[in-house]
DNA sequence: AGCACGCCGACT
DNA sequence: GTCGGCGTGCTC
């Protein structure tokens, strides 16, 4: 049979084009098909009709229409196509990653029925199971009741999967198409005067509107977002709800789950099996699942009635992809809202500056919870302890051993927050409070021990090692943020009979072990607890009176310009852990720059005023979100492989005017992993003159890696979140 | 990224 | 004599 038709077929290869086969019949945009490309046979997507000038007598044939599903949506193509071109990825990685695993490969799929049963006709007629076969009699009074999901079936007898086919095939079942548009709701909690304002301004938009729900730690964001959810669901359309990994828990899923208690949810959570990640992915295309809930990855879920998109905690840094496609699933979230015409609202009490600024020029629009939902429970008191000229043990100061003894008297849980992130070694003087800025730019100068020097991680220009403070002669200087490293043996030693607990990614990689530490905690068996990131959100601890931060500084002068504002962030929301209860909390914060504009927003509480602040600083420094960042990264064992790529791109092609390329610089986190990293940095005040270098730029790219050999890995990161 | 082809060292 | 090391080149 002749091929007369052609069709572009994205693959999951890091090349940049799609490929043409030729095609028995026409093949619709959207399909999976499997594909023979070099020796191998791959899973490819259709993305049109195919080139008609490319030569036939090179061309492949399709080999197979993969599943008997329905092509994917062209919306979801339409996001494909949009993410590949934004974060100049190859389309097909782009599929490939949007796509849920068990659609990534060339085998056809088979999909369970997944939805569920009620009695057919014949079955009301039937005889129900004899009462002294309790599961099945149970079983069949809940089908009698009405309409039962597999999973509810499971719930009420071990052996539904069994009994459920068998009844099936003596035809006593049917299946249910679901709506939710009538659904049941469950009653809230009353709304206070705050929500109510809140949801009613939410509710007065019509088509697409990008909202900041900027609500204080406590002030019942969710409750707002259930509301809204509940309208959406009304309608008949569907809700996509994107959640930061840590704060997608079981109780927050059981939250949904009572509001909604016949609504089906898609939660994609990280531990499905893939089987079961393909089913909640398809119900949601298939416009079963009324609410998609998930973390970043759910924002390529297909949704045909998709009516409001909400991104929790959007300043998170989870919602950017770190490796591969490095997209950011916040701002996708926002296109998505776009192009369907919906609402989208982006829920933080400590916004990002590119959100807040987006609030400034008009683009979003911006509504207050100030104040916490229950009454009683009021911010916590922030206090600033001047650690300078003090002798340190393991980082404490005899202030805080203090408190934590008193603490321990009164028999109250306190929490010790080490602050481990944006840790690079900037060099400071303990007396007077320099640090070893860089006298080029606005960026700090990192020690490199290795090369006895200082060096910028923005410009590249470097300097000798001070032997004394240059600014007070001092010759006792450090890096910043020093010394924590046993602090929970400290805590042990110096506050007598303590009992310790210490959380983090280590101590809770068993699945068990959080359970452990709540069962810890709640027992009152435990004094202080001692944890870096995780502790700051997600988990509720009950009546933590006091909380102590030891080491802000080491956020405070970092080689990364984002540090402070993820330090302000990262501090606020574990202050807020404080006082959440009737009793208010108080916060110790240890530094050696107690006169640092960051700590009296702290104590003021005034998010915005010091969003204000950085935003300022950020114009003048000419940095996002004031202009537009990309980065070109390298890595290989030995850095000067790293850099000679680099180098030998950095010059192939003239940058169009506004268009700055600086580098090679060592990457913040210069080795990791027995490689070396360094990277370009490409900045421009507007999106259109980057984006079009970057597409331009492309090529070069890909040839100088091909001249650079195997040992060198590179990629390129638009709107980079970390240096 | 895979996977082939291709040309040089230590083994049955 | 060959099994296998990973350099380089291509994939519609």
């Amino acid at each position: 049979m002749p091929s007369e038709y052609r069709v572009e077929v994205a693959l999951d290869v890091p090349l940049p084009a799609t490929f043409t086969y030729l095609a028995a019949a026409a093949l619709p945009v959207g399909a999976r098909v499997a594909v023979p490309f070099g020796t191998r046979r791959l899973a490819g997507v259709v993305t049109g009709p195919g080139d008609e000038s490319a030569d036939t007598a090179k061309l492949k044939a399709v080999d197979a229409l993969l599943d008997d599903l329905p092509p994917l949506p062209a919306s979801w193509l339409e996001l494909v196509s949009f993410t590949a071109a934004y974060y100049h990825a190859p389309i097909g990685q782009v599929a490939a990653t949007a796509l849920p695993t068990a659609l990534r490969g060339a085998a056809p799929v088979r999909l369970n029925d997944t939805r569920p049963w009620r009695l057919s006709s014949a079955g009301r007629l039937a005889e129900p199971p004899a009462a002294r076969a309790k599961a099945q009699r149970a079983l069949w009074q809940a089908l009698s009741c009405g309409v039962l999901s597999k999973d509810a079936a499971r719930a009420i007898a071990g052996q539904a999967g069994k009994l459920l086919a068998e009844w099936d095939a003596a035809g006593w079942l049917e299946r249910v198409d679901t709506c939710w548009r009538d659904a049941p709701v469950a009653a809230g909690p009353e709304l206070t005067a705050a929500q109510a304002a809140a949801l009613a301004e939410l509710r007065g938009t019509d088509g697409f509107a990008a909202w900041l729900l900027f609500g204080v730690t406590g002030s019942g964001k969710t409750e707002v977002y259930l509301r809204l959810i509940a309208d959406t669901l009304a309608e008949g359309r569907q809700a996509l709800v994107l959640i930061p990994e840590i704060n997608l828990t079981p109780q927050l899923l059981s939250r949904f789950a009572a509001r909604f208690p016949s609504t089906p949810i898609a939660a994609l959570h990280s531990s499905l099996s893939d089987g079961e990640r393909l089913n909640a992915w398809v119900d949601a295309w298939q416009g079963r699942a009324g609410i998609v809930i998930g973390t970043r990855l759910s924002v390529f879920t297909p949704l045909p009635r998709l009516g409001l998109v909400i991104v929790d905690e959007e300043h998170d840094a989870s919602f950017k992809q770190q490796d591969g496609v490095r997209y950011h699933a916040r701002d996708l979230a926002v296109w998505r809202a776009l192009k369907a015409r919906v609402p989208v609202v982006l829920g933080s009490a400590t916004p990002s500056l590119e959100t807040l600024y987006r609030v400034e020029t008009g683009r979003y629009r911006q509504i207050l919870l100030a104040e916490r939902a229950h009454a009683s429970a009021s911010l916590p008191a922030v206090r600033i302890l001047d650690v300078r000229r003090q002798r340190l043990a393991e980082g404490l100061s005899e202030m805080v051993v203090d408190a934590l003894k008193a603490a321990k008297r009164r028999g109250e849980l306190s929490l010790v927050f080490i602050n481990r992130r944006g840790f690079s070694p900037v060099l400071s003087c303990g007396d007077c409070g320099w640090t070893s800025g860089c006298r080029h730019c606005h960026a700090k100068m990192v020690l490199h021990l290795s090369e006895r020097r200082l060096r910028c991680h923005h410009c590249g220009a470097f300097e000798p090692v001070p032997h004394a403070c240059p600014s007070c002669g001092n010759v006792d200087l450090k890096p910043v943020g020093h010394g924590t490293q046993r602090i929970e043996e400290a805590l042990a030693r110096m506050v007598p009979d303590a009992r310790v607990l210490r959380i983090d990614r280590d101590s809770t990689s068993r699945k068990a072990a959080w359970d452990e530490i709540y069962r810890k905690v709640h027992a009152g068996e435990v004094d202080i607890l001692v944890g870096t990131q995780m502790l700051a959100k997600g988990h509720d601890f009950p009546a933590l009176s006091r909380v102590i931060v030891v080491n802000a500084d080491a956020g405070l002068y970092s080689a990364d310009y984002r540090a402070t504002e993820r330090l302000f962030s990262v501090l606020t929301q574990v202050a807020g852990r404080a006082g959440r209860a009737d009793a208010p909390g108080e916060v110790l914060v240890q530094t050696q720059w107690p006169d640092h504009p960051l700590f009296a927003a702290l104590v003021a509480h005034d998010t915005l005023g010091y969003a204000k602040t950085l935003l300022a600083e950020r114009r003048i420094a000419a940095l996002p979100p004031i202009t537009h960042q990309a980065i070109l990264r390298a890595d290989a064992p030995d850095i000067r492989d790293a850099n000679a790529f680099l180098e030998s791109v950095r010059d192939t092609l003239a940058p169009p005017k506004g268009v700055t390329v600086l580098g090679p610089v060592p990457a913040l986190m210069a080795r990791l992993a027995g490689r070396e990293r360094a990277q370009l940095i490409i900045e421009s005040p507007q999106r259109a003159p980057l984006h079009a270098f970057l597409d331009a730029w492309r090529p070069d790219l890909d040839a100088a890696a091909r001249r650079a050999g195997r040992s060198l890995r590179w990629s390129l990161d638009v709107d980079p979140q970390e240096l």
